[in-house]
DNA sequence: GTCATCATGTAAGCCGTTACATGATTGC
DNA sequence: GCAATCATGTAACGGCTTACATGATGAC
């Protein structure tokens, strides 16, 4: 999970370790927060396997002058941009950036494409979807309508599940945690009605409906 | 969190491992599946911290004749009344069923009431609900306080979290996110309003308002 | 020169899992 | 006697966390 995670964000540009736990921390971080005891290792882990590679002199792109808002954030993107200028120039002091390789990239997929979906289940979706930009739209397609079905199952067994203790407070529980797989079987099911308008309705005769942006190469 | 299941569930009634299983897959499975694997150590952990003890003769009360519709679990709960009759009489065989202890009992309060909340925060939350029927009515209340405390913290987190990816699915699953942490606040407020009005309004003098039934003692 | 921050890493431990091993009871 | 299920346990491992150790850099 860990992994896609990473692969997921070097996709777009080539990062730093520090950088990287930032950004799982922040722009992801209503995922989770990673700590560099699980970070680092696997960095190594995914340079060993050939799915990343330490990029040679090339100055990772310091977030395109968008303020945090915080004070300590901002004082030090200004400081990474100094240190960055200065790396381009001279090679890099410390810091080790790492870039997908074509490797990854196919890992990136498979991680994507995965089923076992090792882990919270939840979590795994969210992640997935953070980064299914980068599937083909079948592929796309077919990821969330695996997630509807394990929806429906979930809250069939719900529904099933009169049983057990006859408490109050577990009765609110469970019908509130009924409800909220009812909404988010709602909320894939939007998804899924703006995929198929998007790459033509069902058929496999696509239009050339682009959503956002889409590139594949390296 | 696996002792506070097993410890909740032991309060209502003596049970052994496999059928503490059973229902923490089952009554409460809605939460999780757990595995035998962590089931009998954690047993052996709270029976050596005094918690619980293995229950000299008496035979579990198996489930007051509910049939739970699945015919494996009623044809095994007819065998185990059987089982349990000739208990009684001889004593049990293999079978090692546990009681809480008072100590136990001070430990199941503990848990629901430490605010460290190991593990998932979401998970941890919903079994503490299932089991806050064993606090005292402040304590209770207290516990909902806390959690409005900490949705309204993320809720404003994720309002302030404009930032990061700006992709069409990232922004639709924060959105998402977002959306149910306002209904898990709502809900939460439902909750508190009906524990104020069963307590007595705000104020110390509580009215003798009991909700369901509420007992005390060993 | 010292402090805060950036940056990388290791070690130990927690909490759980899967897979395996074992054996008693009961229905057929 | 054989299979299914009840029932208890152990071993190995997985993924992630906290706490610790280290050191470079820049601000003052």
């Amino acid at each position: 999970m860990l992994e896609l995670a990473v692969l997921g964000l070097l996709k777009d540009q080539p990062l730093h370790g520090y950088e990287l736990k930032k950004r799982l921390g922040e722009t992801l971080g209503f995922l989770w927060g990673v700590s560099y005891g699980s970070l680092y290792p696997a960095l190594r882990r995914l340079e060993r396997a050939g799915a990343i590679a330490s990029v040679p002199a090339a100055a990772p792109a310091p977030a395109p002058s968008l303020p945090t808002g915080s004070i300590t954030g901002d004082l030090a993107a200004a400081r990474l941009r100094t240190v960055a200028g200065r790396l381009s120039a001279s090679g890099r002091r410390t810091r080790k950036a790492y870039e997908i390789t074509p490797v990854g990239e196919a890992m990136l997929i498979e991680l994507l494409l995965d089923d076992d979906a090792h882990g919270d289940d939840e979590k795994a979706f969210a992640l997935r979807l953070a980064f299914c930009g980068h599937l083909e739209p079948e592929q796309r397609l077919a990821l969330l309508l695996r997630r509807r079905a394990a929806l429906a199952e979930r809250l069939a067994r719900q529904l099933r599940a009169r049983g057990g203790r006859d408490d109050r407070y577990t009765r609110s529980l469970m019908e509130h945690r009924t409800k909220s797989t009812q909404r988010d079987l709602e909320w894939v099911d939007e998804l899924i009605a703006a995929e198929r308008a998007a790459t033509g309705v069902d058929s496999p005769a696509a239009a050339p409906g682009a959503i956002e942006k889409e590139e594949a190469s390296t």
